[in-house]
DNA sequence: ATTAAAAGCAACCAAATAGTTGCATTAATT
DNA sequence: AATTAATGCAACTATTTGGTTGCTTTTAAT
């Protein structure tokens, strides 16, 4: 079970980053497999500044790396962040909360 | 535009440590006022490294605070997190990427 | 009036973070 | 074969982070 955690963990520390989330949803967007170069262009860090966030990315699972030649190509994964939607969801409940704690307390 | 740009940051930054998580659910599943002493006795670090972690969560607007007297009562407000949904819920449409990619691009 | 409880404040520390630069390696291009 | 492009690797830096301890202040209890 501690790996799981593990996993969680990383996630939220990926996306917790600003620019992280800018690279993701680049690529999200773009819905193209883009290697790490071209998508260095898009932000003003340096490309090493790039590279490290990718791979926080990829080791939150949020990125897949595809090494074709002297490539590598990375598209979006968001599939991890069905956790976070999960995490999230649970506190939905809570967000008309006068009302909803009104109602646990009746219920 | 600034001001709402940092209040993401400072949500999804306080959401990003384990032990913020932590604390914050123990306040929503409490569902009761309760001052730090009170919070920080359920956790093994000490009572000030408690303390920074909800005003981290407070700046975060996660939790209210209210004085009284030598206490400060916290109370978790999970209305922030709806940002997060929000910003989660953009990449649902890519969960089962392959498909909607597909639908989208013969749309 | 004394004592005890709740909290704040400040200084400190180790580790992590976000970024940089310089150089080496590997793979295309010409 | 020589050059150029894409990347990795390593070292370094400044700042932030998560945590600590010690002491003070404020408020409640005895």
């Amino acid at each position: 079970m501690k790996s799981a955690n593990q996993r969680i963990n990383q996630v939220f520390k990926a996306i917790a980053d600003p620019t992280r989330r800018e690279i993701f949803h680049a690529l999200v967007v773009a819905s193209v497999a883009m290697p790490i170069t071209q998508i260095s262009e898009q932000f003003d860090i340096s490309r090493q500044g790039v590279t490290k966030h990718i791979k926080t990315l990829e080791e939150a699972g949020l990125i897949n790396i595809d090494t074709k030649g002297r490539e590598r190509f990375c598209t979006a994964d968001p599939k991890p962040l069905k956790m976070v939607f999960d995490w999230v969801g649970f506190y939905d409940k809570f967000w008309d909360d006068a009302l909803n704690r009104l109602d646990d307390h009746l219920g």
